[in-house]
DNA sequence: GGCACTACTGACAGGTTCTGACAGTAATGT
DNA sequence: ACATTACTGTCAGAACCTGTCAGTAGTGCC
């Protein structure tokens, strides 16, 4: 990547967030040491970019339009919708039918040149009416996630032993071939995580559950595995 | 003036304008080379930014109101950005950084309300670097689909017998967990399908390869699979 | 006041990219 | 066939860029 296409992703970079960004963090977005994001935000704020910053804060763009109309280039059509079609494959129905629609946005604006692009990328993901199972507690999850029910599961572990208990599910982690679900489970009092495929039943409870400073996906991440959310 | 101010002066000076211009004109107006203004018109397109050319009429960036908006759904925003991240942790290289900068290109048009819900979605998937190997034969696979290259492969089946042929890459396809190569193999003279994680060495190879009616993607799923190709 | 830390600027050697000039290609019109 | 126009590829020389390191300024703590 060289200069002219990392200021504009820069800029793009400050313009996809509501908050400040320090220089260390854009340091390693971009794969450039801190002394060249210091350049570039200089070059960016000579070339009349609006860009702010602050020690301790970081930088910021104020919204004024800077942007030209944007297209995507061929790898990024390419990665959208591959990425879309796993969605479809590997998420659950409801988001399945996001993703659907938002590729028929995308292809709306396509010139037919790219569009030809699209017809002609290597890849197939099959939908296997197999994993519409799973495709169903992946969407019951995602919505106690979103929605923060509690939720009575019944569960298998590894040894094939069935528990049943209660769970805050906090979020859903993406491995090679499974989902697994990162929840406080009440009856143990600590995080557990749970394979989507061992649960035999779940049921989304009325009751809600609040996220603390010690109980969420943040903590877990960073004091358990010792991670940074960047989520 | 250095190429990133120059890059930056040349979208404002295309959108200043109703009607197209030439590249002389532009060359004049910037103090450079016509060769230069081409080099400059094609590292914008290759950013992204519309700029639409013809012989003996000049550029234009394809004015916004030519271009649908992408509105997104909040569905459609979290395939968008789940499958994006899936792109990122299972393909390779250089489709997860197509990825990447596609997603900077959504969320740098979103609301304030879209962006937030877009922080608070209750996905991780996070990107190995164990799983760089595999990253790396996945680029090399996707390579040689694209460029229709034969490519000569060391293998090991599931009795870890080891087998080097001369392969043709027809496609890729994904299942939960693993990617295999749709291939037609010149050693047996049929298609076979080959595990990403069981090819021990991989060449592409100069010579090219040309699909047929009875050696194709399409071919296969239709007469051996008995699955229309969704394309 | 001294020290540690943070965010930034200046300088440098080595590396990378860029430029204009020129040759070549493709399309169009006479 | 020839001329013109718009573009692409190549090359030598020029210009710019990068990470590292030292230094500066500001802040907070002891």
């Amino acid at each position: 990547m060289n200069k002219s296409e990392r200021l504009f992703q820069l800029v793009l970079l400050l313009r996809s967030r509501r908050t400040a960004i320090t220089a260390e963090a854009i340091a390693e977005a971009m794969g450039v040491s801190v002394r060249t994001v210091y350049r570039d935000v200089q070059a960016l704020v000579l070339s009349g970019v609006p860009v702010e910053g602050e020690p301790g804060v970081g930088y910021m763009i104020r919204p004024a339009n800077h942007l030209p109309p944007l297209v995507f280039t061929p790898d990024e059509l390419q990665a959208l919708l591959v990425g879309n079609r796993m969605v479809q494959a590997f998420t659950d129905q409801d988001l399945a039918k996001g993703a659907r629609s938002a590729e028929l946005k995308i292809r709306s604006i396509l010139t037919e040149h790219l569009k030809q692009h699209a017809e002609q990328q290597p890849y197939r993901i099959p939908i296997l009416e197999s994993d519409d199972g799973l495709r169903e507690v992946h969407g019951k999850l995602r919505r106690a996630c979103e929605q923060r029910h509690k939720v009575r599961a019944i569960y298998l572990d590894e040894k094939q032993e069935k528990s049943e208990r209660t769970i805050w599910p906090l979020g859903m982690i993406g491995w090679t071939g499974k989902w697994t679900l990162l929840a406080w489970c009440e009856l143990r009092h600590a995080y557990r995580n749970f394979r989507f495929d061992r649960f035999e039943a779940l049921d989304l409870l009325e009751e809600n559950f609040r996220t603390t400073s010690d109980i969420s996906i943040a903590h877990y991440l960073q004091s358990v595995i010792g991670m940074r959310d960047p989520g």
